[in-house]
DNA sequence: CACGTACGATACAGATCTGTATCGCTTGCG
DNA sequence: CGCAAGCGATACAGATCTGTATCGTACGTG
């Protein structure tokens, strides 16, 4: 790894990012800034500091270090929302709020940029896609937990308040896009579906 | 106008389309299906019948085209928007929900391919972007509309119920992009609307 | 008729993009 | 030591993309 300085420097337990992680790290920062294809693979090279070949040797194409990426960011989303959520001994009530209040802080940041899985169904739009297919599966799984959360909160419609959560949720998403760091409409997602919850409650 | 017929088969009234606003037609097509940046100059060319230096003569640039579609799209957005609505003399609470139960029936029909601006801040991130500022500037609108409507039927913070209602109205248009037409949690869209509203009012 | 305008068709320039080929270096390990 | 694996660097192939140049033609208007 003769990218990074020796092991010497890292704490105890911690490990070096593999090249694999470092070039998803990277592409996806970029991905992120300026979208799918406008982030070619020669400017993922020259920002990861890694031989091309090197890319192409754990990606054997651009759609696969794409779809890579979403498939491990959507692992990271996970862990965010169960955060958010909290212990599972919670009331289900206050897990399925907990989850806009963490979404809201997510999106309030002006660091935020946005939903990977909505960008890849902005720019990948046949549904035969890699991409798209792994943006919809995510969305449908998203959907689901939420209709779930919804249920067990004994919402009178339960399907109907998860799906409608989740609008709010991905609308929250590209308005954190669209609005740069300024205040933004996502501010009121946690109102929103406070008010949906109680509502159906 | 050598790619139509003569005008004798237009009915009277009708004006057949400007060489322009037909290649505005065809790109918006493509863009919507393949994306903005998937959508190439020559496969636009191709599918509108035009040379290409006729499109080019009309708009300087690919950046050109991108906008001017997007200037055109704003217009028929604010013409479905007051139909939804529809007349101004109707109560304010009715024509509030008129336009998400218009906005409802639109994003489930499965030739909705979901939100130009928003489709456009996905592929075009930078701030400074042409596409993007104008994309801006519509949900900017939108967004101010949606908080006077919201004042209109006097909400107790008008502001606030417009922002959600706005999450709504853009998760609705993402639902539609990523569940084809199957369906899609934007069918939630009119009852969410309706439940704010109530809450607020 | 004559002429200007708008358009179609084709070829092309220059840049950029994905993906490959090749060579040399370092490093860990038996 | 000797070797294999992984990586950096460079050059390149082939396709594609935006934008331009050029020529021929149909048509409307004086």
């Amino acid at each position: 790894m003769p990218r990074v300085s020796p092991a010497a420097v890292l704490a105890a337990g911690d490990q070096p990012p593999s090249t694999a992680e470092h070039i998803l790290d990277v592409a996806g920062r970029l991905f992120f800034r300026l979208g799918f294809a406008a982030a070619g693979v020669d400017l993922i090279v020259r920002e990861s500091g890694v031989a091309k070949m090197t890319l192409y040797r754990h990606f054997p194409s651009k759609d696969d270090l794409i779809a890579a990426w979403l498939e491990r960011v959507d692992a990271q989303f996970w862990r965010h929302f169960e955060g958010w959520a909290g212990p599972e001994d919670r009331a289900a009530r206050d897990r399925l709020l907990g989850v806009f209040a963490g979404l809201e802080k997510l999106v309030s940041s002006p660091k935020c940029l946005g939903c990977p899985f909505l960008l890849a169904a902005s720019e990948f739009p046949e549904p035969a896609t890699r991409a798209h297919d792994v943006a919809r599966r995510h969305k449908q799984r998203v959907r689901q937990r939420l209709r779930e959360m919804s249920a067990d909160i004994g919402a009178a419609d339960a399907d109907a308040l998860g799906d409608q959560l989740l609008l709010l949720m991905d609308g929250a998403f590209m308005a954190a896009r669209l609005f740069g760091t300024a205040d933004h409409p996502g501010r009121a997602v946690f109102s929103a579906a406070s008010r949906l919850v109680s509502v159906a409650a």
